[in-house]
Formats: structure tokens, C-alpha cells, sequence
RNA sequence: GACCCCAUCGUCUAGUCAGGUCAGGACGCCAGGUUUUCAUCCUGGAAACAGGGGUUCGAAUCCCCUUGGGGUCGCCA
């Protein structure tokens, strides 16, 4: 039996270095077919931080990443089991009784410092550069004196007391060795004073009740492996296969965190010295300077993308969500995901789910970091929308517009959807792109403007006849087309060519396009005005000439 | 600062464990070409074993040091 378990905390939505562990796990386990098992399990034993289920937005996630587990909270037909309840917090009588073995045993012992008292003592170790320790006083207390405090209700916690008469060996499926000399740990808190356990003790106690092999974590978890494995001995449980995956960085080398949104917002609102709230975000302005001030606060989602969009910065993505929304396939940022720190060992990077999982194993999780690297995504993101067949392209293009552009649905027949898509299968990365690109679709006619630039007066101004003579000169054929389609319209255009450009396409083509568009970038002209429709085509071409940039008010 | 981990093209990596092909692939980049715009597409190209010592007939590969990067050092997980 192989059982692996993926444990996040309830802190909103899954990062990509969270999703990858928990792709691992996950293949790992699906790897061993009937005789693998994949759990889910929430830790939620901070008190202050974790309230409810405001954060469990990581079940979609994974949900659409395509990982099921077979243990944990339900949702959808994930979850159920044996070995629950799978939120620590409904676990609390299995470690309270696991805390007393542990106790009677000796193995641990009350303490009463205050945080206070431990800041302070932090704070004077690094004054005097000396490496800070819990000098363990507490296991000095005599009895009695433990037991007033007891009975006058002092807060404590208690701590797990360091064996320190021999180096302690963590195997790493990964890493290998790594040894850790004795004296090297303090004796770590392991219930709180709330008498809830720390992340230490819960993660120990449950990973044994609920059969866990197998371990597959993020790197910053290995320090305090050996801190696990101690905890293990002292409790008379087996030890897990561990393995250690390395972090994920950003471009610049710099760790990709949650906070890398409000980074770069906050530096592209000092670089434009802004000095109050845009009203679109919806805060004040105390929150604003606290925000500003304090690198650790983040702002709302929706204030930070309003703020965003207002600032016209692209905000980096770092969630899963975020790919999501960005119009990435699933299939595609699994396999992403799984190439960042694993290699099936020749040249094959561009794989299914099931080739993963036949092929994962963790004697080829790479150890060094990898950073992000977003255009090699998109790469692969466009080579699997180009393998696709024209019928799924339009399915999987309309089902994201249905939840992230509702409005080209609305303004468009399905007929005209369905050009659009065709238009734009060839040219897109993502299924954000079409959307982005093609924003002039869904805009009314007068609402296009044609913003003095190079490209844009190059079609319009230069050459003789210039764009707008052919402009003019093309509205009366275009209004004599009859039924209006993709083949009238080439047939139409084709000719004026012929007889007014010297047969070049390209001249009346691209006065067209800025007609229409406002810009120079449109899919295929054929296709662009066909969508577009007779009327807005024609309406959009006499008001271009009715406002020549060189004279257009600004 | 202490402890721990890591180190091949700009990036992700194969090759390392069982030393022996001009160090292979992909993304990106550069140069051409196709194309009604953008993008796509085609062809070609530049591009790496961090540095220094060993061991060896022979080192990207084994050992040591240096340098660089990262993680941890919470009554967070």
C-alpha cells in the first residue's frame, strides 16, 4: 500500500509550488494503481488565521487540474474515507491524547515563558550575535511550583524535549543524506498555549493514524524534517519516505509568492508618486497607507485587480486561479508543472496525464530550484490549442467565455461566434487571447476611436491614393454586397483590389482593419468583417472618415 | 549570523549514481523565408559544464575548498 497526502493550510487559493506538490503526491499514488491511495487533508490549526472555509478556494483548483483524491474533505466525487476526520481541527482528542503519552513518558514537558519573554530573549541573543536557543528552564521547575501555576491557570505550552546524544539522519528520496548534528535543535513548542497542537505535532500524529508513506513536501519543509523524525521516535511510529521538493522562483530569482501581486502594484504606485486610492478600488485611504507601508499587507483580489486595471499593470500570475482566468488549459499547466523539477530522462517534454503517471517517479524529482518560466507555457499552451480539432477549439473557447467573457456571447449569434473562433484558432495562445485582441467586436461603433500612432497612419495616411481615398472609395461596393459572408466579402474586396491597388491585397486590407478595429491587429480581414456584420462595418468606416486623426480631438 | 540544501546554454533540462561520442532537447533570442495586420508556420544560427585544487591514462560526472543562490531558525503552516 503506497498512501501519499497532500496538506495544505485554508489560506485561500493554490499556489503553483503548492499545486505541483500536490501534483507529485498525486502521481505518486496514481502511479501505484489499486494499491495507491491520495488524500487530502486540511491543516487548520492556527486559531487566529484559518476561519471556516473562507479558504478553500484550492478544492477547485485542483479539481480543475484534474487531481482527485481519494481521503479528505468531499467535493465533487473526491474525499470521504476511513482514517478522517481530515481537518485537524476536528482532531483535537487524538492529539491531546497522543500529547499525554508523550508527557507521561517524559518526552515533553510544560512551559510557562511568555511570547513576550521569548521575543525578548530572541532579541537579545541576535544583539550579542549569538545563535538563539530555549535555554530550558522550564525543565528545571520542581513539581510543585508547576503545579501552582497549573492551579492558578498560568498559561503554557508544552515543549517536546531535543534528545541531543546523537545526530539525527533524515533519508531523503530526493536529496539523500542530510544529517543534523546533536545540539543543533531546541526543544520546539508542540501545543500551544490555546492547547491546540503546532504544525510539528498534528502533521506527525496524522500522517501516522492515517497510514501515510509517503511524504512529498516543499524544500522549505526540510529543516524541520529531523524535528518530525524525532517526534516519530518518540511516539513509537514508523517513518515515512520523505522527499523534498525544490522551491519555485519567480524570473528575477526572487521566491514566487502571494505577495508578488501587491509588490508589483505598490512599485508602480511609488514610481508614479500616486498619492490616494484610485475610487475604483473601493478602500480608503487608511488602508491605503497601511497597505502602502506594510510589505506584508495584501489588498483584496478585486481591489488589486481594479487597481491594476486603473494602472495598467499586468499583475504577475502566481495561483493556480490565475492561469485559469489567464485562458491556460488544465492539461497544458499540469504538464508545465510537472516539468518544472521532474524529467521522464530523454527528450520528451510534451506529455499527457497518463504518461505522467506511468512514468513519475520520485529518483527523478530534480534537486536545484527552477524558476517560472511563463513563455515556455504559453509554447506549449499554443502547441495543444493547434492540435486541437476546429469542433473543441470552439467548445472550450465558448465554455470560457461563458464564465470569463460573457459578453462576446451576448453580442455575438453562434454563428458568429463560431467565425470567431475559427479566426482565431491559429493565432491564439491562450483562451484569453481572442478576448484581449479582439475587444473592438463587442465595443458599439462609436465607441472605436483611432489614436494617433505609427501603424495606424501608415494605413490610413500614407501613399497615394492614401487609406482614406481607398476607404471611401470602397463603402459603395461593400454596401452592394448582398448576403454577407466571409467569401462575398474576399470576393468583393478581392475586386476592388484588382481595379484600384494594382491587385495588392495589402493596401485596402489594412485601411480596413484600422476602420473597424481602431488598431492594426485583427484576425484575417475576410473573417474580421464578416463578424463584424454589414452595418458596423460600414457605419465604422464613415466614421473613421469622419475623424482623420490629424485633426481628431484628443 | 548559525544550521541545512543546491550549482550544465538567458530559462527548464538530458547526461552524474555504475568517469571515456565535437555536452543532446525544448522555450526564448538572432538571421533569413512564407503571410492582407498581429500571431502562426518553415529554414538556419549563436548560446552552458561557476572558479580553484586534487584522484585518474582520462573528470560535466568522484573528493576538497572558494564563490554564488536558496531554505530554516514563530505558541504560522
Amino acid at each position: 500500500m503506497l498512501r501519499t497526502r497532500f496538506a495544505p493550510s485554508p489560506t485561500g487559493d493554490l499556489h503553483v509550488g503548492g499545486a505541483r506538490s500536490a501534483l507529485f503526491c498525486w502521481a505518486l499514488a496514481r502511479g501505484a494503481g489499486a494499491d495507491g491511495r491520495m488524500l487530502l487533508r486540511i491543516e487548520d490549526t492556527d486559531q487566529k488565521r484559518s476561519s471556516a472555509a473562507a479558504g478553500l478556494g484550492f478544492l477547485e483548483d485542483l479539481a480543475w487540474l484534474g487531481i482527485d483524491w481519494d481521503e479528505g474533505p468531499e467535493s465533487g466525487s473526491s474525499g470521504g474515507g476511513e482514517t478522517g476526520p481530515y481537518f485537524q481541527s476536528e482532531r483535537l482528542d487524538l492529539y491531546a491524547t497522543c500529547m499525554q503519552s508523550l508527557t507521561d513518558a517524559g518526552h515533553a514537558y510544560l512551559a510557562f515563558e511568555t511570547p513576550e519573554e521569548l521575543t525578548a530573549a530572541r532579541a537579545a541573543a541576535r544583539a550579542a550575535k549569538v545563535p538563539y536557543k530555549y535555554d530550558r528552564a522550564a525543565l528545571d521547575l520542581d513539581p510543585a511550583t508547576v503545579q501552582a501555576w497549573l492551579d492558578e491557570g498560568r498559561p503554557h505550552v508544552i515543549r517536546f524535549k531535543v534528545p541531543d546524544d546523537a545526530p539525527v539522519v533524515v533519508h531523503d528520496a530526493v536529496l539523500g543524506e542530510v544529517t543534523v548534528e546533536p545540539g543543533e535543535l531546541e526543544d520546539f513548542v508542540i501545543r500551544k498555549a490555546d492547547g491546540w497542537p503546532t504544525y510539528h505535532f498534528a502533521v506527525v500524529v496524522d500522517d501516522h493514524a492515517m497510514g501515510v508513506t509517503h511524504v512529498v513536501r516543499g524544500q522549505e519543509h526540510l529543516a524541520n524534517t529531523p524535528k518530525h523524525v524525532l517526534l516519530q521516535e518518540a511516539l513509537g511510529y514508523e517513518r515515512p519516505v520523505y522527499a523534498h521538493v525544490s522551491l519555485i522562483f519567480n524570473p528575477d530569482g526572487s521566491k514566487m509568492s502571494k505577495r508578488d501581486k501587491d509588490k508589483a502594484l505598490r512599485s508602480a504606485v511609488r514610481e508614479r508618486s500616486i498619492e490616494s486610492p484610485p475610487a475604483v478600488c473601493g478602500i480608503d485611504d487608511g488602508q491605503w497607507a497601511t497597505w502602502l507601508g506594510d510589505k506584508a499587507v495584501q489588498l483584496p483580489a478585486e481591489s488589486a485587480a481594479a487597481l491594476a486595471n486603473a494602472l495598467q499593470v499586468e499583475l504577475p500570475e502566481i495561483n493556480v486561479a490565475d492561469f485559469r482566468e489567464g485562458g491556460y488549459l488544465p492539461e497544458v499547466v499540469l504538464n508545465y508543472l510537472a516539468l518544472l523539477g521532474w524529467s521522464p530522462g530523454n527528450d520528451i517534454e510534451q506529455f499527457d496525464t497518463a504518461f505522467f503517471i506511468e512514468h513519475f517517479g520520485l529518483d527523478r524529482i530534480v534537486k536545484s530550484p527552477a524558476k517560472f518560466d511563463r513563455a515556455k507555457l504559453k509554447a506549449f499552451n499554443l502547441d495543444a490549442i493547434q492540435a486541437m480539432s476546429p469542433g473543441t477549439w470552439l467548445e472550450r473557447l465558448r465554455a470560457f467565455a461563458q464564465v470569463h467573457e460573457p459578453t462576446f456571447l451576448d453580442a455575438m449569434t453562434p454563428e458568429q461566434f463560431a467565425v470567431f473562433a475559427e479566426a482565431n484558432r491559429e493565432r491564439s495562445k491562450t483562451l484569453r487571447d481572442p478576448f484581449d485582441s479582439g475587444r473592438f467586436f463587442v465595443l458599439p461603433d462609436h465607441a472605436i476611436t483611432w489614436a494617433d500612432s505609427k501603424p495606424v497612419r501608415k494605413a490610413l495616411c500614407k501613399g497615394e491614393p492614401s487609406g482614406y481615398d481607398l476607404l471611401a472609395a470602397v463603402i459603395e461596393p461593400l454596401r452592394a454586397v448582398e448576403t454577407w459572408s466571409t467569401g462575398s466579402i474576399e470576393s468583393c474586396v478581392e475586386a476592388f483590389a484588382q481595379a484600384n491597388c494594382d491587385g495588392n491585397l495589402g493596401k485596402i486590407a489594412q485601411p480596413l482593419r484600422v476602420a473597424v478595429s481602431g488598431g492594426p491587429v485583427s484576425p484575417p480581414i475576410f473573417d474580421t468583417l464578416d463578424i463584424l456584420g454589414s452595418d458596423a462595418v460600414l457605419a465604422r468606416i464613415e466614421r473613421c472618415l469622419a475623424n482623420p486623426i490629424a485633426s481628431a480631438p484628443t
